[in-house]
DNA sequence: CTGTTAGCGCGTTCAT
DNA sequence: ATGAACGCGCTAACAG
């Protein structure tokens, strides 16, 4: 049998009222009663319903993540493990428990999301995608939901999101490869469609911009197609006439994949071909050679995307008091995939 | 504003138990006053309040995931990711949502379950963690709240539980070496308080066993160990008087960190060193060598998980009934690492 | 300071 | 087939 406010109350002679003051610590209750209370709570082991309470408050100490679409690929990256990890960690340290939810279509993602907004299941959302036209995003802003977005909205500038800067990474990636001595260098793409992509594109165009240096279109591969013809793509890439001696990577598993095919083709990394990428997973470290990776704090992230989001709850009238846009650092680990060929 | 059922009611002109009906799908409503009271409800946009509707039925259609602390965390993101995965498909199909939740410490793990249970936030447990003693099964066990373990108690043998068969996965992954004409072959361990672990080693002994083959306390090595010291402890293997000739490891990840080390030192692998390992993931193909792995199907694991413990929930009076222990088959995917030398 | 009352939005009796 | 009334467990308003 669970244990209710009403037994605690009758336990202790006294009414409801109070045993609720003395839970929400109400400070107008006579020491004497609140201590005798507090006790017998113990004693019968009383834990508050939280469904009851959320029910008159209309708050209920949850955020929903809604995870992309077709979980399928971008669920298996480390990238979400982390990230949510981070996300749980950030809210649980401010009593905030975490919904995971997801849709297969942008259809059902709005259900979901509406679902759980009017319902009144969860205070606000985190949304991970970053499409270029986000439904979902559409369907928070004008009703005036509470959520952040972790990555960057193009169309909706004025909106609660926690990033990281990645065409200043991807810069940093670059201009690293240009301090070793390099000026011809490659980049290898990720999906088109996400902003990520063109961020970083452009922080890498950038970089040899600012240092004169030069880029042509076959230098820069298609990420995706590495994944189904990689040996084709890489071969190619390496009998380019004047080929790049180095590569920008847009992410670790792919300079797995390149990696792999160069060894298979009998060039060395990083004498042949030097390679920087991004998101520094922990295997980057054990790959062979280690690979120079631009960590991007994945975790806090995270974490700050809760924060913010529970702040932002918790005192909605500070909209557009404070800044909306939080970037979290990133930082160009080096190993030796970049290292100076002797 | 938000809509209840009770302005859907008055403005269809009927009780608010009516629309209760509707919305339930009782029979027992005149068709046209259920078209009616629908058409409405999709005019209004009305969504049903969960919170009110988990106050009285005391159910939630929510089910909480517990981490394992930052302990472990370190050993294998990608498992868990991919649980969750299957944790939150399965569970969706069924119409559940799933709450993340984890505890710094295990006393802060049995606040956190206490807590969501007795305040009847959600509706039962998956528990991730395994150790030998658990101080959160004892207390959801001796409670007999809905919950199902990812993985095996030997203390309590009776509850709800998903697993792989280790042992036999372990023995698996042995005989497939043995038959491949090993007759020397070593053990990377796990952390020694994980069940798994145990359930591995025993696999590995019985396979030998089974065949008649020896094997030796030196032959075993400490697979976190490697992450701090590989370098040694490999060495130190390798340079072993009548050194095994293969290897079965806990764990891609430390496969790859021994392949590494192996490859530093000038073995090849599979021909000085033979190699099959566990979990298959993603990047265990990508290796070079491409490691064999046996897949352990984690994600049908988290699948059969939350459907299992849903079916628990909502059929309460099948315990004891049923079968308690739910195995998911393993496979073993070889590759080069374990290939015969030529 | 404390007890009484009135909901929060919904399901579930009872009657009718 | 339908409506009125009550209660889930809790908070907040009002009295005293």
């Amino acid at each position: 049998m669970t244990v209710t406010m009403k037994k605690v109350a009758r336990r202790a002679g006294v009414s409801i009222s109070t045993v609720s003051r003395v839970l929400s610590g109400h400070l107008n209750v006579r020491e004497e009663i609140s201590c005798k209370v507090k006790r017998i709570m113990k004693e019968l082991g009383y834990t508050p319903n939280i469904i009851a309470k959320s029910l008159v408050s209309k708050t209920t100490n949850s955020i929903c993540v809604l995870l992309p679409g077709p979980a399928e690929e971008l669920f298996s990256n480390l990238f979400f493990m982390e990230l949510i990890r981070g996300i749980v960690a950030g809210a649980s340290r401010l009593g905030f428990d975490i919904l995971i939810s997801s849709g297969a279509t942008e259809q059902e993602e709005l259900e979901v999301v509406s679902q759980l907004l009017k319902g009144r299941r969860v205070d606000g959302m985190i949304v991970l995608s970053s499409h270029y036209d986000d439904a979902v995003i559409e369907y928070l802003n004008t009703n005036s939901y509470p959520f952040v977005l972790v990555g960057r909205s193009d169309k909706y500038d004025g909106i609660l999101s926690v990033d990281t800067n990645h065409s200043m990474a991807a810069y940093d990636a670059t201009s690293h490869l240009i301090t070793m001595g390099h000026e011809r260098i490659g980049f290898v793409s990720g999906p088109q469609d996400l902003i990520v992509s063109r961020d970083r594109l452009e922080g890498y165009r950038n970089a040899l911009l600012d240092h004169g240096l030069e880029w042509y279109p076959e230098w820069i591969v298609e990420g995706e197609s590495l994944q189904d013809s990689g040996y084709g793509s890489i071969s190619d890439f390496m009998n380019l006439p004047n080929r790049p001696t180095a590569l920008v990577a847009v992410d670790d598993m792919v300079t797995f994949s390149v990696i792999r095919v160069l060894k298979q083709l009998k060039y060395k990394v990083p004498d042949d071909l030097a390679i920087v990428s991004f998101n520094n997973i922990p295997l980057a470290e054990l790959s062979v050679p280690p690979i120079s990776s631009i960590d991007t704090r994945i975790y806090d992230l995270g974490a700050m995307a809760s924060q913010v989001l529970i702040q932002r709850i918790q005192h909605p009238e500070h909209e557009n008091q404070y800044k909306n846009r939080f970037i979290i650092a990133h930082q160009l680990i080096e190993r030796e995939s970049s290292m100076l060929a002797m």
